[in-house]
DNA sequence: ATTTTTTGCTTGCAAAATGCAAGTTAGAAA
DNA sequence: TTTCTAACTTGCATTTTGCAAGCAAAAAAT
């Protein structure tokens, strides 16, 4: 159980997702990454036992879950719970910052910035 | 100087803001918090060492400055600048998410929502 | 003018989070 | 049946955060 330090809605949003790793593989998902390979190769290089963790507390704090294992893999995929993908407002918020304020970054793909809320969690 | 993981918008504004509390602090200032002492007297109870660091990175990353110091005051006030200003609309995305799908927090004060990046600073 | 208080920090050390490298396990492929 | 690969776990070093105390400069009180 996450501990909220405050009732605030952003410290409390901070104290689940404001870490270093929540929001970026996040991101990652909403460009399409599902699998826990999917998120070792991301480019920000997350070690192991961070990546393993992580998961296990986005998925009890309910933002993303594992879909029944499919024909063929070895586990079930990562998806973003309806919960989890309420949070790409905030996500594309924050890209646009980095993207005008910050010198030098990435474009984001078409399809961060298309994402929405709704296409997201489908049985 | 930050170090980024990637050239990722929402990467990079996670190395620089991605913390316990830099988003706290910057929260705060949005709804008139300038001096030391404002942030210390935040509900969520900065430590102040921690503090100390925080104002001086968010100050030599851009995102606040120090104003001058005005008679009465011992030293002078921090603001916003229009980069840290920008961040606005990512805190209210964040906030709104926390509102709408974390249990019983807080409702922001109205100037809060209102708030908007122009509106900061002015000299 | 001198003491007292307040503001804005710094310092030292303990605790928690993160990072790195290696090892393990269960199912898929050969 | 051996090999491979995806998905982790474990142990330990490094970094970040937290707590408590201390301190200096300016402001306020006497």
């Amino acid at each position: 159980m996450t501990k909220f330090r405050t009732g605030c809605p952003i410290a409390s949003a901070l104290d689940i997702v404001g870490d270093k790793w929540s929001l970026v593989i996040i991101r990652s998902m909403v460009v399409g990454a599902t699998s826990y390979s999917d998120f070792l190769a991301m480019a920000e290089k997350i070690a192991t036992n961070i990546l393993a963790e992580r998961l296990h507390r986005l998925e009890s704090a309910g933002l993303i879950r594992q879909t029944q294992a499919r024909q063929g893999a070895t586990r079930g995929a990562y998806a973003l719970t309806a919960k989890g993908a309420a949070l790409i407002p905030a996500l594309q918020a924050l890209a646009r910052w980095g993207e005008e304020e910050l010198p030098e970054r990435w474009t984001p793909p078409e399809r961060f910035y298309a994402a929405r809320p709704v296409d997201f969690d489908k049985p």
